[in-house]
Parts: structure tokens; sequence; C-alpha cells
DNA sequence: GATGAATGAGCTTTCATTCAT
DNA sequence: AATGAATGAAAGCTCATTCAT
């Protein structure tokens, strides 16, 4: 990895790290720069603009959750299973690195206008999501998981891990994040889970 | 209702409407004024700034949709049917009025910075988290719903409407967001009902 | 004429003088504010921008040089006598409030890229250029100028007299620029004037 | 010609290309590397500023229009013929080459904060202007051109022959350049030649 | 000679808020 | 209550020039 290429990612973490804690607003390209400790027209060297910076974030950001998602597909075990590394997994990196969570939470989630040029679709989040609807439609063909609508158990789950790190980020939650991981799993499968006859 | 309440809540409607649909940030005062017939200048006799129309709307917001959870909780029928009941309305608001819930959205998860002072915890969305609370505790008494930590339901409730609510929004969903209303009921029913004895 | 439009007269006057000796991109929005004794922000109340200031001048200055012309063109007397009118006007003009003129020469003339969008053709010139036009065939109908194309008779007019300001304004004429005033009505006669019999 | 003084002379021939058409503030530095596919640190081996490029290059191009009018002047054929010659030539530069005229036009003429200091009075066009007045000072003394102000007889040829490039480049002329080249030649021969008895 | 990342001052423009009317 | 001109700080971005390599 050459010297710029090292750069731009540095970029990319130090602004990540302030858009999902600031917002997209309130962090200012001097922000940016001071905690770089580079000048602003350099900045213009490595993004050309504050708008493709974000958009090159979500993307990054998607691929780094996305990755998370996979290593849990690739492992050899049941969807009840899968469910319960990937929420576990979701809550560890709320906590530990949160910037990337909260990036889709106050940035993507929030700002259409500024992903209204190039991430149209969800084409800039499609890594994370093309991972979810593998983890989804491998639980369906092995009968685990109830055969439904992709996007009724996509919003399920994400919606729920998503509302639960913003509960979380408010501090209203009585007891640390990753302590609800198994409540959270289990209510998550009973919803996907494939109809006991009864 | 004297004049000037009747002004403020025409401020509230109109802002709300500019604020769900472009955020907090792209929404100007002069863009509010203008859509209001009125002078900028005159705005500050009915709120003392931006941040102080933003807190009141959220209040505003969480009462409407309070209102209309408090509306299902006041039936007399059963948790499933409670459930169906509000994602159902819900959708129906998503659809037919969406400011509320895009403010919430748009606005309130995203720009934390304007209600640190004032909206601490959830003050702010408290009318809104109470009906919430309410369904869910009834439900439980009742014997309907599983005794869990009140979070874990909340978030799974509202983190599920409020993603369908996002992906609705981004056009993605492959039908209307109201063909979804069953099966997103039923999966929120699965996941918070009572254990069968298996 | 109210206090607004009044304001607005006036930011072009002081911005042609600023614009006229310093040219477009020496010119700051700084240095206009500055010179009106108004804030940046409160120029933006009166022009949308400072390129489309730069075309309100430029229709400013054709119309001032237009109504010149156009007084000599509605005086009773012949196309020489016109000539030595519009001549001598002209030079005053540069003299005494050179900058209509020099504006043509300093920005118009080289900054093609400012009037682009808005100024096509020579709409923002055209009562300067129609006034021309007035001037010139009155004398071909009068049988007192040559008949030949418009632009032909145009360019040397115009050119002549827009060439003369330029060296009057590098000062490297050897007399004040009102005695060529003869000499130069002279020689555009003689060029446009009808062929003697000979 | 050295390595260098040939890449000198790149440089001067692709800025002005880029200063001739875009003027001289809408050219960048980066703009001009960019073209020469050098590195703009590289750039200022050869020339110290942008400004001092600006300088070198009216000089280059004063000397190339000087040339062209020398050669006319070297011709044995009386003033009327030099004129045309001239005429056409002029006309042939400006649809050929345009740039030489241009860069007159669009930033000297223009941007006289540039050539404040060291192209004082007109020395850096002198080779230019030096070659009309042998011209003009031919004629006189041949008895062929009326003995008049160097400076009205120069403003008229020159400014007739800017002003005309001018308007050929606004596309307003309703016919190609080169068919004005008689009737221009004509105005100005009429202009200057000795008076008839009359 | 050659590179291009880095600088820093300065650009145009925006906008919440104030205040004289 | 109402107006909208005025403010002033700060935003995003540009660009001639430098300098370590």
């Amino acid at each position: 990895m050459d010297k710029k290429t090292k750069k731009t990612e540095l970029i990319l973490e130090t602004s990540l790290l302030l858009f999902s804690q600031k917002g997209f607003y309130a962090t200012t390209m001097p922000d940016i720069a001071k905690k770089m400790n580079m000048s602003v027209g350099n900045f213009y060297n490595y993004f050309s603009s504050k708008e493709s910076l974000a958009q090159e974030l979500i993307r990054y950001s998607s691929d780094k959750v996305g990755a998370m998602i996979r290593s849990v597909n690739e492992e050899d075990c049941d969807s009840k299973e899968k469910i319960e590394k990937i929420v576990s997994l979701y809550f560890k990196l709320a906590v530990e690195k949160p910037q990337y969570l909260d990036y889709f939470l106050r940035v993507y989630l929030a700002n259409k206008e500024i992903f209204k040029d190039g991430c149209e679709g969800m084409v800039c989040v499609a890594s994370f999501v093309t991972e979810m609807m593998i983890f989804f439609e491998d639980g369906v063909r092995k009968g685990e998981l109830r055969d439904q609508n992709f996007f009724s158990a996509f919003g399920l789950f994400m919606g729920y891990l998503g509302g639960f790190v913003f509960l979380n980020g408010e501090n209203i939650l009585d007891n640390n994040l990753e302590s609800f991981s198994k409540d959270v799993a289990f209510n998550i499968y009973q919803a996907l889970k494939v109809h006991e006859a009864s």
C-alpha cells in the first residue's frame, strides 16, 4: 500500500469517526483537516468534495459490516446459531467500533440529499445487503427459516439491531448492550423460524 | 384556540413538512417563512430559535404517534390484534402523512446535537414511548406476551417499523407498504408472544 | 424610486467603478461590500451572485452608451455631423465617466465565461448596438453613407473608438483624448461616406 | 535549440492556447501542467510565476503578429496593396491560429494588473507597434497616406481589426471572417489615403 | 530536471438571528 | 404582530506556489 492510499484510508477512518459522532453538517472540513493535522486544501487532493467523501464512507462502512456477516455466513452451523452470532458480533462492533453503525444511522439514514446522486437504490450499501440476502436464503433453503418476502425479514433483523444501537447510544438501556444479545437473537429467531406444526 | 395559537400550530405543521422532507440543515428559515407567507423576523415572535422549533416538533410528532397507539390500547382486544392494528395504522400514517414518522428518522435520529439540551434521555418522545410501554405491559399482564425486558420488545417493534418505513422511502420495496402489514405483524407477534409449550 | 431600488442602483454604480478599474476577477465581493459600507451577506439580498451582477452591469452600461447615441440619432443633422457628435460624446464620456466604456473593454470583451449563460449573442448589449444600426441605416437611406454590410461599418466605428479609449488608458497618447476627436471623426467619415464620383 | 529552450517554447504555445481560450484567471497552473503532461512543480523551473508567463506571452504574440506585418512591409507594393495584405493575413491568422490575436483581446486588453510591472507603456507589444509605425510612415513618405497623427491611424487600423475578430468570435457575423477582408481593407484605405483634390 | 503532496490565504456564498421601522 | 434589510461568522472549496524526495 503506497503512501497516498494509506493517507486516503486514514482520512476515511478519521472523518468516519467525526461524521458518526457529530453528523454530516455539524462536521466541517476544517474539523476533519484539524484532526488529520493537514490543511483543508490538501484534503481536496484526496477527495473531490465533502459529499463524495460521505459516499465513499457509506461504501466503506457497508463493506465492513458486510464482511462481518459474511464471516458468519461462511460458518457451518444452523440459522439459529447464525442469528446469535450476527447479533453478538453486531453488538460487539457497536460497542468497540461504533462509527460504522452510527454512520448508517446518523448520516446515511437521515441525509438523503447527500446520497441522491451516486447512491441510488441501495447500491452504496450493496455489499451489506447482499450478505443478509445470502444468510436469509440459505436458511430458507435448509428449511430452517420460514419462506417469506426478503424485505419483511431484512427489515425485522436490521431495523431491530439498528434501533437497539440507537437506544444504546441514547443511554437509556438499563444494562450494557451485549447483555441483550441473547434476548434479541431469540426474538429474531422466533420471528423468522419455520412455523411449528401446532 | 386564539389567533396566535393557531398560527403557532400552522408553523409547526409547515416546518414539520419541510424538515421531514429535506432534513434539518437543508431547511432554512427563509424556506419556512416563504412557505408560511410570513417574514423571517415574525417567525421569531413564535419560536425563539430554529432549534427550539425542532424540539417542539419532536414532541408534537411523538404526541401524534402516541395518540394513535393509545387509540389501539384503549380497544378491547387481544395483543395479537393490537399488534395488527398498530402496524396497520403505522403504515397507513407512513403513506398518508409521512411527515410525523419521517421527522423521527430524518431529524431526531440523526441530529443529536439539536436535541442535546432539552430532550435528554427520551423526554421529548415520552408520550409515544409510554403508550408502547402500556401496550407491552398489558399484554404481559394478560399472559399474551412473553415477559421480557421492555427495550428488547420495544426495539424490535419500533426498529422494525421504522426500518420498513425507511425501505419504503427508498423505493426498494417490491410492493406497496400496506401490503406488508400482515407479514410484519405476524413476525412481531411470533417474536413477542408467550412460548408455546413444545 | 424606493429605498431598495436606490440601493440597487448604488451597488451597480459602485461595482461598475471597481470592475472597470480592476477587472472582474481582481475585484472581490469584500471589495465591493467595503466600498458600499455594507456587509458581504447583505449584498446577496440585492444580487443573487457576482456573475448576475456582472450581467446586469453590461446591460446597464450598454443602456447608458445607447442613450448617448440615441440623443445624437434624434438630432436633425447630416451623418458627417452625427459622426462628429458621437465621437465627441464618446471621448467626453471616456474622460469624465470612463467606467461605462472601460467595463466593455475590461470585463465584457475579455471574460466570455461570465456572459455565456444569459448574454448569448449580443442580447446584453442590444440597446447600444441597435442605436448604431439606426445611425447607420439612416445615413444610408439619406444617401450620405455608403451602403455596405452593417458589421463592416460597425466594426470600424466601434473598434476604432474602443481602441482609442484603450490607448488613452495606457497613457501613450501624446495629447489628451478629446484633442483627437476631430481627426478620428474625419477618418470615420472618410471610410463610411458615399464614394465620390472620381 | 537545446532541450530546455524547446520545452520553454512548448509551454509558451500550450499556455497561450489555454489563456486565449479561457482567459488568465480561468486557466489554472494545473490546467497548463496537465496539458503539458508535466508536473506543476516543474513548471516553475521554466517560469518564475504565472504572471511572468503571461508577460512572456504578450511579447511572444506581439512578435508573431509583428513578423507578419514586417513581411508585408518588406514587399514592394503601394500602401493600398499593403493594407489589403495586412488585413487578409490578419484575418487568416484569426481563423487558423486565433490564439495570438485572442490573447491580446482576452488577456492583455483586460487584465492590466498583470502587465503593470514589466510591460509599462507598450514595451511588451513594441515589436508589433513598431512594424505598424514603419508601414504608416512609409506610406506617408511615399505620398500615399495622409500625414496625420500616428495613433489616429494606428487606432483605426488595429481597433477595427481587433473589433472584427471579436465580432467573429461572438459568432454574430453573417458570413465567414475572410469574406469581409476586401470591404475592411477598402474602408481602412479610404480613411488613411491622401485627400483627393475635390 | 522532475514530481505532486502540502500549504494557507483567500475566494464566493449561506444563513440564523437581530432590529429599526 | 409584522417586515425584511442588515449583520457577521463560518461554510466549502480553489489555487499559485513551495519543497522534500
